[in-house]
DNA sequence: CTTATTGTAATCGATATCATTACAACACAA
DNA sequence: TTGTGTTGTAATGATATCGATTACAATAAG
């Protein structure tokens, strides 16, 4: 089980659009062949992330700028972007309520999930876009 | 986007058999009556609770137990036994390798959620058996 | 008006999940 | 030995989600 391709996607497209921003216009044919998706697949992100404000898409004449500096976005706003702000896991939905077990694990244990989910969160806000083209330019530089 | 229903049900089923150890036998009828699912998803799971030395299932008489204290089973144990062992987010396989962020993004963006997910690990590993029992029981007393 | 592009809907195939039925293998008791 | 209750497992079906793809109206600029 897991997240589908939508973070990596987003994250990928942000970076194409920062890092060659003075070469290339950001348009969803040029990033599709950087990440190697189909193009209405960049748009419908590139939407997500419009609807987020984290970028400007520029309707007909085409091309997507960041609105604010890649310092200031991180992992964490790409994935409320993109995903969905629900439980981490799924829930029984009618546990058996005459079990004491049946009647609390929903409370009990979905408190414990959703702390941990809350220290993803936070680990993601850690990790900014400028932090990831450094380490690229940093492994590009390497050899 | 979701882990599915089987690290609660699982969760649910360790604290079914602890919890009624000396008033019920734990059959997979029993259990997926508290659960509420089909009794042959409790014995899938409590295939995978077995192979992962969990529980002792007995075969023909039916009924299972724990192997271990309940202080001793933690999310993690049940998350290893019922989820693969894989990253968190699918990748995509080919980006584009003349794109200097195509050809670097897996092993950037990979990396930084690889720690995400080893930090989801060890919170997993705070959350004991005997813990969220502890829980259970206190929502019980307190009303 | 032409051209390149975005935004969006619709459809398709693939995949994963859970529910359910069915049945052989098994352990124990009468 | 036979009967009963249970486990283990295979097979099938319904449902949901995802990404790929095609199609096309709306948009902006020359």
């Amino acid at each position: 089980m897991q997240f589908s391709f939508r973070l990596p996607v987003a994250t990928h497209i942000l970076l194409c659009i920062e890092r060659f921003k003075d070469e290339y216009k950001a348009t969803s044919t040029f990033l599709a062949s950087s990440v190697n998706v189909n193009p209405v697949i960049i748009r419908k992100t590139l939407g997500q992330l419009k609807a987020a404000g984290l970028v400007d898409v520029a309707a007909g004449v085409g091309g997507a700028k960041l609105t604010k500096s890649p310092e200031d976005i991180t992992l964490w706003d790409v994935f409320q972007a993109v995903e969905e702000d629900e439980d981490l896991f799924h829930f029984q939905e009618n546990p058996n309520p005459k079990c004491p077990v049946g009647r609390n694990i929903h409370g009990v244990l979905g408190d414990r999930l959703e702390e941990v989910r809350q220290h993803m969160l936070a680990d993601f806000k850690k990790v900014t876009i400028a932090d990831l083209l450094a380490s690229i330019e940093a492994k590009e530089a390497a050899e």
